[in-house]
DNA sequence: AATGAATGAGACTTCATTCAT
DNA sequence: AATGAATGAAGTCTCATTCAT
C-alpha cells in the first residue's frame, strides 16, 4: 500500500524525466551525471533511486517516452484514412515533428532524441525498443502508401515498402538536419517534393493553376 | 627534429583513431574509456597522450576525420559536372555512403558517425566543424540541382536550396534509418524516387514550358 | 538540512587535516598524496572530497589553520598590556612557539609550517593569506614596542617598526633554526638578549634622557 | 675519456641547475617537473639524465650549491679576524644575504632556499647536508663572539654559543621574513640592534652624538 | 518512503625515467 | 654522448550506487 498516491508518484516520475531531458540536452550523453539530474529534479538522491533503478533506466525512459510521445503526436496524421497527396502529407509529418521539438519549456526534445539514437547503438535494451518503434513507423508509412494507391492517387505499381523507406529517410533526415545544420524548413521540403511529383493531367493542372 | 618520421607518426595516429572507432562502436559514446582505446591501439597510455591531448580530442578527431573521409568518397559523385537524373544520382550518393560504412575491418563508420551527431550537440568545437561540413554538403547538393537545371533536365522554377534540403534529409535519413531500423536498401530509395519523378521526355519538357 | 550535525562535520574535517599534517610532516610537500591522506584519515576517498575540494585546498587549510592556531596561542603574550622587558618577552614568545610544536600527537606543527612557507611561495591564495598574517604579527610586535616606550622601559627614540622587524626575524628564525639545525633553546635566546640589553636602572634611564 | 671537455660539462651542469632554480621559484617544490627543467635548460631529456641521476639529485644540488654559494659570499664577513660591533656586523651579514638574493637574472636564490628548507625536512640526504651546514655557520658565529670577547668589545661572561643561536635566528629569520612578509630592511635591523646594545661610555657616546 | 553522507571502483591524466636509434 | 619517443606506475578526482538514520 503506497503511502503516496499513484498520481503523485507519476508526477515525481515525470519531474525526474524532465530533469534528465534538460541535462541531456545541456551536457550531452557522456556528461550527464546522476547528481545533475538529482539536483535539477529537486528530489534527493535516494528518492530518484526510488523511481528508477539506475541511470541507464532513466536515460532509456527519456528516450522511450520521447518516442512514444512523438508517435502519439504523429498518430492522427499518419493513420489518417484519407491522407492528402504526398507533398502535403510529408509537410504534415514534418510540421508535427517540428512542433514536437518546441514545447514551451526550452527543451528541444528532438535534439534529445539524437542522443537516443546514439545511445541505442550500444544499449541492447534500448536498441530493441527503438528498432521496433521505427520499424513500426515504417509500416504505418507503407500503409499510407497503400491507402493512396487504393484511392487511385498514387502509382499502383510502386512497392509501398520502398516508398515507406524513402518517407522514413526524409522524416529521420529532417530531424538530423535540423540538429546538425540548423536551418531546415518544412516548406522547403514540400516545395521540393512538389517539384518532383509527377502530376496526371487533372491533379497537376489543379495544383499548378492554384499557384500561378 | 623528430626521431620518428612523419610517416610513422601518421601511422600511429591512425592506429589510435582506428582503436577509438572500434571502441566507440562497441561501447558507445558514454562508455568508451581511455584505457580501452589504449589497450586496443597497442600503444601505451603515455604514447597515446603524445598524439592527442585528451579523450575529447580523440573523439573529435574520429568524428571529423570520418566526415572528411566520407566527403572525399562523395566528391566524385557530388561534383560530377553532368550528374545523372535525380533517382540515379541519389542512388549513387547512398551507395557511396553504404560502401563507406563497410570497409573490411568490421567497423561500421556510419554507426560511429551517429555518435558524432550526438556528441556535436554538446561539444562546441565539434558542433562548429560539423555544422560547417553539413552546410557545405548542402551547398554542393544545391549546385547539383543547378547543374540539372542548366542542362534542362530539371524544372528551372524550383528553388535549388529547397531541393538541396530534401536531398540532405534523404541522405542523412538514410544513415539514421540504417542505424536505427536496420534494413534499408539503396534500391528501395531509387525505386521510390523513380515512382515520384516525372519521366524525362514528356513531362520535364511540359513542366518547364508550363511554368516559365 | 544536513543529516550529520555541524559538530560531527567539524570533527571529520579536523580528522582530515590531522591526517594531512601527519603526512605532510612524514613525506614532505612534494610527496604527500591524496591516497596517503585518505588512508590516514580513516575515511574514504569520496568522503574526503566531500569536505575539501582538492589537495591544494587541504594543504592550504593545514597551513592557514596552523597559523591561526599559533596566533591564538600567541595572543595573550603579544597583546599583554604590560609586556615584560624584551628578553623575557621574547622568551615568552619563543616558549609559546616551542610548546605549539609539541602537542602530544607526535606531529610537530612547526615543521609543517616550514612546508607552508615553501608552498606559499608559489600558491597565490596561500601567499596572500600568509603575507597578511605575518604583516599583522609584525604590527602587533610594534604595538608591544610602543607599550614599552609608553611605560618608559624602552628607548622612546627607537622606531617601533624597525624593532618589530627584528623581533619578527628572531621569531621566524627561531622556527627555522629549530627545523634546520635541530638544537635551539629558548633560554639561549633569552641569555643572549640579556647580554645585549642595557640594564634598567642605570642604562635605560640614561639612554632615555640622553635621547629625549 | 670524455668526448666533451670537463669545462664544457661544467657549463652544461650549471645550465641545468640554473633552469631548475628558475622552475623551482616559478612553480614551487611540488610542481616542478623534469620536463620543465629540460625545456628551460635547452638540453634534451637524455642529456639532463647524463648529468644528474634524477630529479631529486637536481633539487638537492640546487639547494646544496645554493648554500655553498651563500657561504662563500659570507666567508669574508664572518671570518673577519676583527669583526665590527654587533649591529654593524649583523648589518654586513644581512646585506650580504640580501645581495645574494639579487643576482641580475631575475631568480631570487633566497626564495629558492625556502624550498630547500621545506625539502630538507623529508629528504634525509639533504637534511644531513643542510644540518651540517647550518651547524657549521652557527659555530662560525660563536667564533665571532669569541673574537669580540677577546677584543674586549663584548661581555666576556656571555655564552658564545647562546649568542650564536640568536645571531643565527636573526639571520635565518631575515630570510624568512623577506620571503613571507615582503618588506624587510637591513637598516631596520641595524637600528633595532643599536637600540638594544648597551654602550660603554665611549662607544655609545660616539654613536649617540652621531644621531642627535 | 525519504534523505544525503559515504563508498570505492575506475576514469583521466601526468611525469620520472628508460632505451632504441 | 645525445636524442626524444615511449613507458606505465601512480596521482588526482568523479560519480553511480548504497544504506544508516
Amino acid at each position: 500500500m503506497p503511502r503516496i498516491s499513484d498520481e503523485r508518484r507519476e508526477v515525481r516520475r515525470e519531474q525526474i524525466l524532465e530533469a534528465a531531458r534538460a541535462c541531456l540536452q545541456e551536457h550531452g550523453l557522456e556528461a550527464v551525471s546522476m547528481e545533475m539530474i538529482v539536483v535539477r529534479s529537486g528530489l534527493s538522491t535516494g528518492a530518484v533511486y526510488g523511481y528508477f533503478k539506475g541511470k541507464d533506466q532513466i536515460i532509456n525512459a527519456v528516450v522511450v517516452e520521447g518516442m512514444a510521445a512523438l508517435a502519439e503526436d504523429l498518430a492522427p496524421v499518419i493513420t489518417n484514412p484519407e491522407p492528402p497527396p504526398l507533398p502535403e502529407f510529408v509537410g504534415q509529418v514534418l510540421s508535427t515533428i517540428n512542433n514536437f521539438g518546441q514545447r514551451g519549456d526550452g527543451i528541444d526534445r528532438l535534439l534529445v532524441s539524437l542522443h537516443g539514437w546514439s545511445h541505442s547503438q550500444s544499449n541492447l535494451e534500448l536498441q530493441t525498443v527503438t528498432r521496433a518503434s521505427y520499424v513500426g513507423l515504417r509500416r504505418l508509412f507503407s500503409d499510407v502508401v497503400r491507402r493512396w494507391q487504393a484511392a487511385g492517387t498514387f502509382d499502383a505499381a510502386t512497392d509501398p515498402d520502398s516508398m515507406a523507406q524513402l518517407l522514413m529517410s526524409i522524416t529521420l533526415g529532417f530531424v538530423a538536419q535540423r540538429a546538425l545544420a540548423g536551418s531546415v524548413e518544412v516548406t522547403a521540403h514540400i516545395t521540393a517534393l512538389d517539384a518532383l511529383t509527377p502530376r496526371t493531367a487533372k491533379v497537376s493542372g489543379g495544383r499548378v493553376s492554384r499557384r500561378s
